[in-house]
DNA sequence: TATGAATGAGCATTCATTCAT
DNA sequence: TATGAATGAATGCTCATTCAT
């Protein structure tokens, strides 16, 4: 739908609140009617960009994880897609992964307020909730194989995975975007070391 | 001055987006003519929010620097000393850290565009990459220190600094807030020796 | 037609303002752009309506005027049956007696503004007020057939029919739906009795 | 308040759903935001509005009733007064008495649909109804008055005052603005003695 | 004949900002 | 210094109507 595309892009700029539905529409080159006509509402547009981005990104990370490798050459692997994924979707990830109106619900919501969502929230966020874990639990696979076949060190393996995405994730939203964007090689090069190797010395074989 | 004090409050919990001036000059408890007698506009006051939030955690930083202890140490409280000031002004952090409608300005800007930002939104810009930096320089003067009193592996500190900042913005903004907090102390503790010894088999000695 | 009939119920239910094209297109079962084939406007479906409706209740009432009995039985059967009629198309009667958008034209209309409005229009609200004129016409029938046989006290005719609907539609709009509709026939007796003796002491007989 | 008399020309004249703020900003001399600032939504001016207009008729009918004078007299400067009234606020009593959008909360409602409405409604509503009931039971008292005193036959008062009012509603609002508006006087003289004796013959006196 | 798709013109409401006092 | 009052410019959303097929 060229809608969801031209309303990624406008989301990706703007971000959700200061994205217009006139911004969309002129986007998408329909008119705003139209733009109603196959959405309810400027949310329900969020809800969809979103869930499509999850959907792709999940089934590509699904891709890598079947692959004959070693593990760290699965986690690389990772790496690299993640790193490349929110670059290409910069714009929608950010709106995911921190739109500050939208997940605020999440975010600054004491457990006793969560009923003042509406069930169409509540179900959104939920289903959010649940990519994110599966997306999380992907990782934790790749980790727990790695520690299985003596390629990592003993751990908990889903608390090596939130830290890799953790890692992950601040490193693509610390990262200025003026800066001359180091080659995609060098970054994975980068990130994947330090994940792998630690700071300390003597770590490094 | 109450009227930032009070702004860092709304800001944080509302977003910048969705902080009203109303909203502000409530919580101050004046006027909204009052608000603007000592600021010029809305974006001002994030201005000023955002540099006396930096301002305030660099001298804290700079403590924990100049403390007799090892490096280790010194990366240690540093981590848990940015957890903690997160959550305590969390909402500031991530207004600051990822407040899309200001940093759009300097995160989706094609190089080219860099015109259209106005004087004072360039000195503003460039006022908040200088903090950074020097908070980010901070940082590489531990790692520097660590490396050379041989705690840490060779490395390039600045690119050490990087990644841990990213490390730790990361986690902090990928948790949902609903979940159970871990205690400060576990939460420093998974950082700190995932960061130190990395996953691989044998790091850890 | 069966879209006249769609369009009756919806505007009965919503009101010409709140009906929506939608609305009555979902209703008739047939698209929006099927019931511009047969209707040039909304404004145009209201009009064919509330004819329809005039013509079917003249239709009706003349029946009871054409049948054999003294004036005061065609007094009461007309009492009954035009709050049963009313109630039945309490929609459309609403929406013709005081419908806003549409009689405002009729009511709300100095003299010299008559000229605002088109000569459909004109056409239109002439026929409206000649059906009412026929309407009230054969209610002064009635009432004169009465006069002349000594049923009815001597006085105008057309005046009395004109009190006389007006009760009726007063007392039917005036009544809260929500209220335990009364028996058709103890409404109608209620009415029927004050209108024929008023509430002076010594007019019952 | 100057807002609320713009309000009250404005819907007078054009219905609650045709009104729009910018109508009723323009009649009032203010902008759109100013009147915001008084009035939560337009639904909210309506419900002033209404309230005013029916606060102003109570006080105005209770004067006639603490007057000396026969009920007779009483019900004759009732018919007077309201004729008046409506007619001077034509415009708001229309509104009030059949707009079709809010009062189809009202009138348009099966019993087991009143959660629908929102507790602000309900609560409008519910004072609406009291209100009108005041009206009716200030109606009722005359009644009353006269049928203790032996001016009015024995009947049920309530319904005689329902009848009445229906009467008078009727009457008002059956009648086509355009038609040359007959005196007050007359028009009073018509409704009062058509109550008061009925048409049968020999009730007159 | 029938309709899915498209839209221009609006509408209630909000908000940063200004100004007279 | 402090503020109540006022507003221009938006913004999300709706709806009668049109048109290509």
């Amino acid at each position: 739908m060229f809608i969801l595309e031209a309303a990624e892009r406008v989301f990706s700029q703007r971000g959700y609140d200061l994205a217009t539905m006139d911004e969309i529409a002129a986007e998408a080159q329909f008119s705003k009617a139209t733009i109603y006509r196959y959405f309810q509402s400027k949310r329900d547009i969020l809800t969809e960009t979103i869930l499509n981005f999850f959907e792709d990104a999940e089934r590509k990370l699904g891709h890598i994880l079947r692959k004959k490798a070693t593990a760290r050459q699965k986690l690389k692997d990772t790496t690299r897609f993640q790193l490349q994924y929110f670059q290409q979707k910069k714009n929608i990830s950010r709106v995911f992964l921190m739109e500050n109106s939208l997940m605020k619900a999440i975010f600054h919501m004491s457990p006793g307020e969560h009923n003042k969502l509406s069930n169409e929230e509540k179900q959104f966020l939920a289903d959010i909730m649940a990519r994110k874990e599966r997306f999380l639990k992907i990782m934790t696979e790749i980790m727990d194989e790695g520690i299985k076949n003596g390629e990592f060190r003993r751990m908990d393996p889903h608390d090596a995975a939130r830290i890799f995405e953790a890692m992950l994730h601040g490193f693509y939203f610390t990262k200025f975007k003026d800066e001359k964007e180091n080659s995609l090689d060098s970054e994975t090069d980068l990130i994947y070391k330090f994940f792998l190797h630690g700071i300390k010395k003597g770590s490094q074989s």
